[in-house]
DNA sequence: AAAATTCTTGACCGTACGTTCCAGAGATGA
DNA sequence: TCATCTCTGGAACGTACGGTCAAGAATTTT
């Protein structure tokens, strides 16, 4: 042992995810995160690395905060996926800075340019795909889907209309918009 | 008159689209677009007056080329609508350098950082709601869809479908998932 | 108390950025 | 032919970048 850390790691993640959240990982530089977490450079990349490090890490955090419990809700499917999807539509007609959401952001920003955000992102996504599955299933059991409904399929249709919603919110956050896509994505839920 | 321009803006442009749309605005430097227009760094400078100005250059050439055509044929609408999507499945699953649609990028990296990235991008998101649209009352005429279909959510729900394939196509460029999506969602029309 | 170890701070590194500028080249009009 | 104008090419500008490192501060072990 020796001198102990004085920062506090997990406030220093949430300060730099919030940062790339909204500017994005190019447009942040490492002086604001430095800045914005109160941290040295030296202990930061003591700590992560590099930016791309501090990025993954922020990444991290963000997809395990981002709870899907209201996924867990014991309701017919269509309202359970409906009342999901329009809290995406609140956020982003809430949003004032027009962030949109960290995942998607990274999909287009950082998917290309390699390290582990791709990994990071694709088991952001399965995660959301496993859980609306579970929703599906509850409401195949309970007869409450049609017989010869492709779950699989419906569970991809509902995270790329997540994914499209967070597009969306972001060019034209209007609420009434929004709202009838959700409003016509989920007539497929039977 | 003086000394007549040497370079072929068009194709200077087209370059430089080309560029933007597989790595980034951020991710391209000024080198990078000399190096492969061919261009001085002065000229383009004369010409475009900043990097910023020639991505919407860029962007605008994009816009413009990438034409709805597809939506034009007098089908029924799923089927148009449909095959559509389907072609934007195929530009996923073939292009290998994950560059989705430079509309979809430009929406998430650079409509916070203002400029007219932000006008082209509505109006190019406009001009496809649009170019649905027609195809939704020409189908609405034909009493294809049922009367009580409300057509401007259905337009908007097809662009955000665009959208989300755009973004899960750089994710996961597989046929048979995205395939499965496109199938799911034109349901909704009928 | 002293040695050992880790963390902190911030000056410093080389590089690459976007942009400006200007001397010279090419084209036109007088 | 010469004056005038625009375009060209690239050197040069200041700045900001991501990353490194060394000296000192804090803590634990001996």
């Amino acid at each position: 042992m020796a001198r102990v850390r004085e920062f506090d790691t997990d406030a220093a993640v949430q300060r730099a995810m919030e940062l790339f959240w909204r500017q994005g990982f190019e447009a942040t530089s490492v002086r604001d995160l430095v800045d914005a977490t109160g941290v040295g450079r030296g202990s930061l990349y003591a700590a992560f690395g590099s930016k791309e490090g501090l990025y993954e890490a922020a990444l991290r955090r963000y997809v395990e905060r981002t709870t899907r419990d209201m996924l867990e809700r014991d309701a017919p499917a269509r309202e359970v996926i409906r009342d999901f999807l329009l809290t995406l539509v609140d956020e982003a007609v809430t949003d004032g800075s027009r962030r949109g959401c960290l995942v998607t952001n990274a999909v287009v920003e950082r998917l290309p340019h390699s390290g582990m955000t791709g990994r990071i992102v694709r088991d952001s996504l399965d995660g959301l795909r496993e859980s609306v599955l579970a929703v599906l299933r509850r409401a195949a059991d309970r007869r409450e889907l049609p017989e010869e409904a492709d779950l699989d399929a419906l569970a991809d249709f509902v995270v790329t209309t997540v994914q499209g919603l967070r597009v969306m919110g972001k060019v034209s956050p209007d609420r009434r918009v929004l709202t009838g896509v959700v409003d016509t994505a989920v007539r497929v839920l039977g």
